[in-house]
DNA sequence: CTGAAAGCGCTAACAT
DNA sequence: ATGTTAGCGCTTTCAG
């Protein structure tokens, strides 16, 4: 108990106490090489009994090898990047690496500080959402020299691996399926999606295909922040006093969704049959609602462990063969807002 | 364009490409000591222009501080830790500290995994959910002579800080607002919470409330898994009908309260009269409901800032005074499903 | 199977 | 205002 209080401990420490030196020390905290049984009983129970905690940032500078995956997402806060958290993790949890997260709020500038640290860390790969990226951002993740997986989006140019949908096309199957279901007053509400692509882009897919059918949008509406299942609630209320005669809503994410759908029941209009709905991403948690809302599974954990895997692919030694521009194909849900053709 | 590929750049790229010493770039980099504007131009624009990005891994080395905050969680994917992470975000944004997320999924031994990995990293401030821990993970947080804060609980002894709201309280006094509003025939949902200590301490606060008013709990039940909203409709559906003169349920979270609330509307009882509902978070999501259901704000933005400022507190130099005993008194909102006394 | 030497890329502490 | 020296705690490499 000699020893001068909060000096971390260091491999020395161990070797002084179990008198053997500090390679093969090291040898045997990290099960390399090979060491008798007895040495390493007696290293094991010296480092057991200081309570020794390996200092990684001595050991990854050394070995010069860091198993960090940096994972860059918008947020935390809505459904969908916590679930391609979990598929992430369920594929690195057998592996020597480890996720850390970075979020963005959306923001490029954000996005570049996020990046910039991320890559002072000297992760073993780079997971990061979407496509689209300031030009630095671009030209730190080409620089960087390691596995790059673009994740969530599948229209646009990776800088090296990519893995997710066709926002564009899901708004496109979208509308398609509404407009065989016999639809045609169409009204759209969503968030402001200046720099949130993914939604842009569906919107986008969603009136093309609409534009086709030689339909336009009957109305649309657009909010920002706020609870989404009220903001549900309030833009489906001003909406339907504006457009009556609507006879689908299509709305750019679940929780709205399903604030519409509260209040639709509430009024007592007849679903789906008078006004059908729709919204997108396969939101698990509202099942139990009194209705299911019709949606379009964006295929979350699986992109997170696609991705995971190219990464683990793509370090491990020697590095494996894998595919790294995978388009998931999402599949429409009709709930109970969507009526069959 | 000379550089073998794929080697990361070094300080000592910058200084050769600025001709300033390796020392002189580094004071520069790190906005430390003077250095003339002039040097200093000439060695942003070469460390610009060649993409260099430091590597901390060295320099955490050498300098000994690791400006990374540990935060253990037992998940992210329920609505109250994310809000957590937000109020530490909030806090820590304006500081060179980072937070490292690792989740635990409730178990100790992962928990105490994740401890040994993020201890490993030498940070320099530790928050951790909860003030139960293993044996072990009690050990390394005490020996690992960095800040500690254990947070969201109030209700024992913690290691070194502490910032939450005592549970046990909080199922108190609702179980008292919900006597005092005259309801007497009181059933219980929540989940199977071996592990959840936080909602194991509001039951049993609930309990010895209810039993000091000669209350004796008509009916409860306890689930694990599943979608809350569905499960909170299931259990509340079978608990009415095996029990059907309850006139209040009291729910274990919001998200099941929510299930619950929406299954009695549609049966068509009267709420709050005839029956009324209780959850526990203070969950801003439900917001949008056909009627708020009355809860209890948990208070977790407010515990992730508390707890970023005592870390920030005592990693400053010098270490700054800060209360670190810190309980929080939530309070109860009524909403629409709990009567006025 | 074990050990000794060298050095990972950076910064603290001194020079100058 | 700038440079020099000596490590940080570990692992790689090479010798026994």
């Amino acid at each position: 108990m000699s020893r001068p209080l909060n000096r971390p401990l260091t491999l020395r420490d161990v070797s002084e106490a179990s008198g053997v030196s500090e390679m093969t020390v090291s040898r045997v905290l990290r099960n390399r090489g090979d060491v008798s049984a007895a040495t390493r009983e007696k290293v094991l129970k010296a480092a057991k009994a200081l309570g020794y905690v390996p200092n990684r940032i001595a050991g990854s500078l050394a070995s010069q090898r860091v198993n960090l995956v940096a994972v860059i997402i918008p947020s935390m806060s809505n459904m969908v990047f916590p679930e391609v958290m979990t598929g992430i993790n369920s594929v690195l949890e057998d592996t020597p690496l480890q996720p850390v997260v970075g979020i963005t709020d959306y923001l490029p500038e954000k996005e570049e500080k996020v990046l910039y640290e991320m890559l002072s860390w000297r992760p073993s790969g780079i997971i990061i959402a979407g496509l689209e990226h300031s030009d630095a951002s671009r030209a730190m993740l080409r620089a960087s020299g390691i596995p790059v997986v673009e994740i969530m989006d599948t229209d646009g140019t990776p800088v090296d691996a990519m893995v997710g949908i066709s926002h564009r096309r899901a708004g496109r199957e979208m509308a398609d399926a509404i407009i065989k279901a016999g639809y045609r007053r169409i009204g759209f509400m969503g968030t402001k999606m200046a720099l949130d692509h993914r939604a842009r882009k569906r919107f986008e897919g969603f009136t093309q295909a609409l534009a086709k059918a030689g339909i336009e949008m009957a109305d649309q509406e657009f909010y920002s922040g706020g609870s989404a299942l009220s903001k549900g609630r309030e833009l489906t209320s001003a909406m339907m006093a504006r457009t009556p005669d609507l006879d689908f809503l299509y709305y750019s994410n679940d929780l709205i969704g399903a604030g519409g759908l509260l209040w639709l029941l509430e009024q007592g209009y007849d679903i789906p049959g008078q006004i059908g709905l729709a919204g997108f991403n396969g939101v698990e948690l509202l099942q139990g609602l009194p209705r299911r809302l019709a949606t379009m599974d964006a295929c979350r954990a699986e992109i997170g462990r696609r991705a995971a895997e190219i990464i683990v692919a793509r370090t491990s030694e020697p590095a494996q063969d894998i595919e790294t521009l995978v388009t998931l194909a999402p599949t429409i849900d009709r709930g109970d807002t969507l009526r069959m053709p």
